[in-house]
DNA sequence: CTTGGCACTCGCACCCCACGGGTGCTAACT
DNA sequence: AGTTAGCACCCGTGGGGTGCGAGTGCCAAG
C-alpha cells in the first residue's frame, strides 16, 4: 500500500511544509527533491496519501499539508536524528554551567530550551515523591508557628509554615526534629508515610505537636505543590506563523492550566526516550492544534522529572527532539550532582 | 481653552472607545451622552481636542480615538472612582483568605488579579531589602556545604546552597548560626551590611567559613533575585481586540523580562496612590502601547512590594484602578500579618 | 507502473463602484 | 461669541466581477 516512494514523498511534503509554512504541491517536491520520477506520479502518490489520511488539502486547488497522523508517521518512521551542531552543545554546556542552585538550573533550562528550539518550553521540577529525604528542619517563627523545611536529594528545598496546637520550646522542637529526621532522612519521599505512621502514634507529651508536623509532611508530598513547572517563551507562539494565529489564544490559556500541563508531562516521563504527543493525541482542549515534545530526565535509568516543549503541530520534529534530548542529558546530570 | 464641556466630550469618547473599540464620531456622542448641545457642537470641540493633541483620527473619515495623552488626561482628571461591587470585595476576601504561606499568596494574587481585570497580572515578592530579617538558618547538606536559608518579617524565605572552605561540624555551625542570628535578625535587610560588616572582620578559626557566610548574605540582599515577580493572566492578552492583536508578540517578550517588570514595578511602588503609565510613558520598547496600571503593597504606611496588571493603553481604566487598589489592600494585610 | 497532456477547479489578487459614516466649513441664528 | 443646521467632501469598507495561476484528477500512450 505504501512503499517507499510513497514515503518518500510524505517526508518531502513534511519537510518543505514545516519549512515554507505554505501547502506544498506535486510540482514542488517533484524539482525540490530527487525522487527521480515526476509531478505526475508524485501526484498519484499524493492521492494515496491523502487517501489513507497522512495529508490533506486545505482547499481544491492548493498543495497538500501533512495531518496529524501524517506528522506522527513521520515522527515514527521517517526522521532521522539531527545531532546537535558542536557549537550547540558547548553552548548548552556553558549556559548551565554556572546554575547555582535548583531554581537556577531550573530558570537556565527554561530559557535555554526556549532559545533552541524557539518554543515554548516547560521544565518540571524533580517530583518530590521520586526524590529522597534529604533533611527536614523546623525553624520557628513565633511561639506557636514554625517553619517546617524539606530538602530533597535533588537540591529541591520545600517550605510550609505550619501552626502549632501549643508552644513549643527549644529542646522540644530539636528532639521532634531529630526524631523526623530519624524517621524520615535517605528514604524516598514516596516511602515516607509508611515511615513515618508510627512516629504519629507515639503517645507523649508531644504527641499532637507531633502529629501536626507528620501530617504536614504528607501534605507537603501529596499536595498540588509536590508538582512545579516552569515556562519559558511564551512569546515564541506569537511568532508562529500561519494559521496557527488564532489558536494562540488557547494555547496560552492552556499554559495557564499547570495542573493540565503537570499531567501532560507526567505521561512522558520515561527518560532516554523523547515523546512526541501530536495534536488531538494530547486529549487536552485548547491543545488541538498543538505538540508537546518532551522527556524525562533525571540519573541514568532513574527519571525524576519530565521537560519538553509545546508548539505548533508544524514545527520542526527532528531538530527539536534532539535539542529537547540534549538539555534533558545535562539537566539530568546537574541535578544528579546536585 | 479646554472649557468643562470639551472635557466631557474627551471623556465620552474615552469611554465609548473603550467600550465598542471603534473609533467615535460626533454623532454618536451626541446621542449616547447627554451634553445638551448638538452634534456640529461637538464637532467643533473635537477639533480642538485634536489640536491639543488629545484625540486622533486613525484615517480620514473616521472617528477620533483617544492618543496617550488624551488617557492620561482622562485618567488625572475625568476618571471617578469605581468603587467595586460588594460580591467583588468578598470574591477578594474569600479567594485570599485560604493561603497558607507567601508562595500560595502571590499565587492567588495574580490569578486573582488577571481574573478580575481581565489583563495580564504582576505581583512582585517583597522585596528582601524593605524586609526585616526573622531568621537565618544554617542547615548541612554535606561536610562542605551548607543550605543557608534566610526568613524574612513578610514570610519569604530565601535558600542558597554555599559552599564551604573547609568542612565545619555541628557546633561551630551552631555558633556561627547564632552569631548570625544576633547580629541580623530584627533589623531591616537594607541595614544589615552595616551590622554584619564587623562579623566578617573576626578573627578566629571559622573566620573564613563566616566570611563565606555573610557574603552570602549580602548577596542575597544585593542579587537579582532580590526581587522577584510572578505574572498570569497571559491568555488575556490574546483576548484584547483591536490592533492589538499584532502588538501581543512584543509584549509578550517584554513580559520574559523579568528585570524590565521589577524596573517598572520599582517606579510606582508608593502605597495608596495606584499609578498609571500610559504608553510609551513607561519607556520600554514593545510597551508602548501597553499601560501599566499598579500600586505598592504593605503595611500601613510602608510599601514593600508592588503589583499591578498590564494591559493595552485602550482599557477600563477607572475599573482596573479600584481592582488594582483592593488587591493590594488585601494582599497588604496579609503579608503584613505575616 | 510511469509519464505527458489536458481539462477543470478554486482561491486570490485586483479593480471598480456605490455606500455611508464622519469631518470641516459656512452662513444663519441666539 | 457661541451654537446650530446644512452641505460638500473625503475615504475606508464591502460587494460583485474577472483574470490568473497553482494544483489536481484523469486518460491514453509508452
Amino acid at each position: 500500500m505504501l512503499d517507499d516512494r510513497k514515503l518518500a514523498v510524505l517526508r518531502a511534503i513534511v519537510e518543505d511544509f514545516v519549512q515554507t509554512n505554505e501547502p506544498v504541491g506535486s510540482k514542488m517536491v517533484a524539482e525540490r527533491h530527487v525522487l527521480g520520477v515526476s509531478s505526475a506520479t508524485i501526484r498519484n502518490d499524493m492521492a494515496a496519501l491523502e487517501d489513507e489520511g497522512l495529508i490533506t488539502q486545505p482547499h481544491t486547488s492548493a498543495g497538500r499539508i501533512p495531518t496529524d497522523a501524517g506528522y506522527r508517521l513521520f515522527v515514527d518512521r521517517l526522521s532521522n536524528v539531527k545531532p546537535l551542531s558542536g557549537a550547540e552543545r558547548r553552548a548548552i554546556e556553558t549556559f548551565l554551567a554556572g546554575s547555582v542552585d535548583l531554581d537556577d538550573v531550573m530558570q537556565r533550562s527554561v530559557r535555554l530550551l526556549a532559545r533552541l528550539t524557539q518554543q515554548v518550553a516547560l521544565v518540571q521540577y524533580p517530583s518530590l515523591s521520586r526524590s529522597s529525604v534529604r533533611h527536614v528542619e523546623l525553624v520557628p517563627v513565633s511561639a506557636t508557628r514554625l517553619l517546617f523545611i524539606l530538602v530533597t536529594d535533588t537540591g529541591r528545598v520545600e517550605q510550609r509554615v505550619v501552626d502549632l496546637p501549643a508552644p513549643l520550646d527549644d529542646d522540644t522542637r530539636a528532639l521532634l526534629r531529630s526524631q523526623l529526621n530519624a524517621a524520615a532522612a535517605g528514604s524516598r519521599l514516596a516511602d515516607v508515610p509508611a515511615l513515618v505512621a508510627d512516629l504519629a502514634a507515639t503517645s507523649g507529651p508531644h504527641a499532637t505537636a507531633m502529629r501536626t508536623l507528620v501530617s504536614t509532611l504528607l501534605d507537603t508530598v501529596a499536595e498540588q505543590r509536590e508538582e512545579r513547572v516552569v515556562l519559558g517563551g511564551a512569546a515564541n507562539l506569537a511568532r508562529a506563523g500561519g494559521d496557527f494565529h488564532g489558536e494562540v489564544q488557547s494555547v496560552l490559556e492552556a499554559l495557564e492550566e499547570h495542573v493540565v500541563l503537570l499531567r501532560l508531562l507526567s505521561e512522558v516521563s520515561e527518560p532516554e526516550a523523547v515523546t512526541v504527543r501530536i495534536g488531538a493525541e494530547n486529549q487536552t482542549e485548547g491543545l488541538a492544534s498543538a505538540s508537546l515534545v518532551a522527556t524525562g530526565y533525571g540519573s541514568a535509568s532513574r527519571s525524576v522529572a519530565a521537560l519538553g516543549v509545546l508548539g505548533p503541530t508544524r514545527m520542526d520534529y527532528p531538530g527539536t527532539m534532539a535539542a529537547v534530548r540534549a538539555v534533558a542529558q545535562y539537566v539530568g546530570r546537574i541535578v544528579a550532582e546536585g
